[in-house]
RNA sequence: CGCGGGGUGGAGCAGUCAGGCAGCUCGGCUGGCUCAUAACCAGCAGGUCGCCGGUUCGAAUCCGGCCCCCGCAACCA
């Protein structure tokens, strides 16, 4: 068995400002690395930014500076965003660097050396008002639903990549590995878009039409499209076309974290690609969901966008994380209001396991002259909780993962229910001793499997629970008070 | 008939694949406890499991039909 993870998390593109979308990935990125970092394997985690085409390059025409300057300026924001919620990476793409164009470059030429690149003549629509093109499907009457105008037939030589070719290939390999995408029911999407029929996509755009791009080998007048050459990050990140060491090291990846709308990108033309150009296909790819707000979909024009940074400001990063690894499931849509926010907090970090930890650490001040060493003698959680967790967080369920661990916090305050250590104070100390001791390896287990949700509230609680003498903790989240 | 997801006590969900007393969390109510952040523990109330029909000794679960909500439909995490 490998003792290394390569994760990555979709780039953004930077014509938008970081959302909440974008930090809950990160978030699930977050876990699984640490997680396996935990466990001591070698952990790469990529992120970065998708920084060519129309969009960066209007914005910045409008701002009156180069692309290259406006899509700075988001990287670095983005950058904060991944501070402001305290995930670590190793590494952060962006797609205007030197090595991505190096490699993408490579990556390309494989492709045309396989015969999957090849020159033709894009045949299609064109909405001015979108600036982009159009399909027969996306139109209502004839005209773009946006604009309602009847788009412009136009005609202009691309490469294209042979898609159509790999749609045997691509079943093929969805059969052999069932579970290469998850949730499972995302394949089956993509199974059905790929039985209705692939065709070959346009991969460049003419330079008299958008110039902020990754050049095409050998043609001064093309740039690749860029979903085609943004994807590449991923090797690009490994060292692919520039350190043959580093990249046999790490790729495939293990996992690629994304969100529900580019699927197609990643499980259809990204294995595609891969194919073409003769590289392995990462190891799995999850699909996670999107955030709504009170049922709705968060939008400027519903005016109920949640600023992350604003959100970490007010409740702090650990709720936070809390609050959204537990309440979002992976595979679906989750929902976010300040109302289950603010539940989830006193319920579960107040009153759960911020008061757990304040009981027994103030029991074992008072009762064990605050020295005493764990033993699991009274509640044996055994193999099987522990199988539970380490299998759920490989899923992905990360939301319950942390069932499990609150499940531990809950025998933990049914066990002081029942013994009641105030009373053996007086009747039996030998008892109260086990029973505390049972305590401590609870809270200790706790701190164990949290950790790669809550970095900080672990730490926070290993300073009390390793402190000899031990002290009554101060609390760990103090209750917020109900104003509304 | 484009594709997919969903409709379960006040709220959010699990259970549906392999039919068998309808479960969890939050909220509400009652009681207990006092080590603890008025926290914790126990119990109670509350549901025609979207609708109609079928199979079955038995259906939230299987089959057929219908209604409603949401998402996707090549560049929106």
């Amino acid at each position: 068995m490998k003792n290394q993870f390569y994760v990555t998390t979709s780039i953004p593109y930077v014509n938008g400002n970081p959302h909440m979308g974008h930090a809950l990935e990160f978030l699930y990125a977050d876990v699984i690395a640490r997680y396996y970092r935990l466990k001591g394997y070698d952990v790469r985690l990529t992120t970065g930014t998708d920084e060519h085409g129309q969009k960066v390059q209007r914005a910045a025409e409008a701002a009156g500076v180069e692309p290259a300057a406006q899509a700075g300026v988001e990287a670095e924001h983005f950058k904060r965003l991944l501070e402001a919620y305290n995930c670590q990476y190793d590494d952060f793409v962006r797609t205007t660097e030197p090595r991505h164009e190096k490699s993408a470059h490579v990556f390309w030429q494989k492709m045309v050396d396989s015969g999957d690149i090849e020159k033709g003549v894009y045949e299609g629509l064109y909405c001015v008002g979108c600036e982009a093109n159009k399909t027969e499907k996306d139109l209502i009457d004839g005209k773009c639903p946006i604009h309602e105008k009847t788009p412009e037939p136009i005609s202009e030589e691309n490469y294209f990549f042979r898609l159509s070719r790999y749609a045997d290939k691509l079943l093929a390999f969805y059969n052999e590995n069932p579970d290469f995408i998850y949730p499972a029911f995302r394949m089956k999407e993509m199974r059905e878009i790929i039985a209705s029929g692939l065709e070959d996509v346009s991969i460049s755009r003419d330079k008299s039409r958008l110039s902020w791009g990754v050049s095409v080998p050998n043609d001064d007048n093309q740039v690749m499209y860029v979903w085609f050459e943004a994807v590449m990050n991923y090797v690009t990140s490994v060292g692919h076309g520039v350190d043959d060491a580093e990249f046999t090291k790490w790729w495939p990846a293990d996992l690629h974290i994304i969100g529900k709308d580019i699927n197609r990108f990643h499980t259809i033309m990204w294995p595609a690609m891969l194919m073409a150009a003769g590289l392995d296909l990462p190891q799995k790819v999850g699909v996670h969901g999107f955030i709504t707000v009170d049922g709705k979909k968060m939008s400027k024009s519903l005016g109920n966008v949640i600023d992350p940074f604003a959100l970490v400001a007010q409740y702090g990063v650990e709720p936070i994380r809390y609050f959204l690894l537990r309440e979002m499931p992976f595979q679906d849509d989750g929902d976010f209001s300040y109302e289950r926010l603010e539940a989830r907090y006193q319920a579960d970090l107040a009153n759960g396991i911020g008061n757990l930890l304040s009981r027994v650490s103030n029991m074992i001040e008072k009762y064990s002259q605050g020295d005493l060493d764990p033993s699991p003698q009274e509640l044996d959680y055994g193999k099987a909780a522990a199988m539970q967790y380490h299998d759920l967080i490989q899923k992905l369920e990360f939301s319950k993962a942390l069932d499990v661990i609150w499940g531990l916090i809950d025998e933990a305050n049914e066990l002081i229910e029942q013994e009641k250590p105030w009373d053996l104070a007086k009747t039996d100390t030998d008892r109260l001793q086990v029973i505390l001791a049972q305590l401590l390896y609870s809270l200790e287990l706790v701190t164990e499997w949290l950790e790669p949700f809550m970095p900080e509230t672990v730490h926070t609680m290993r300073s009390v629970l390793q402190r000899r003498p031990m002290v009554k903790a101060e609390p760990l989240f103090p209750r917020l008070e109900i104003t509304k």
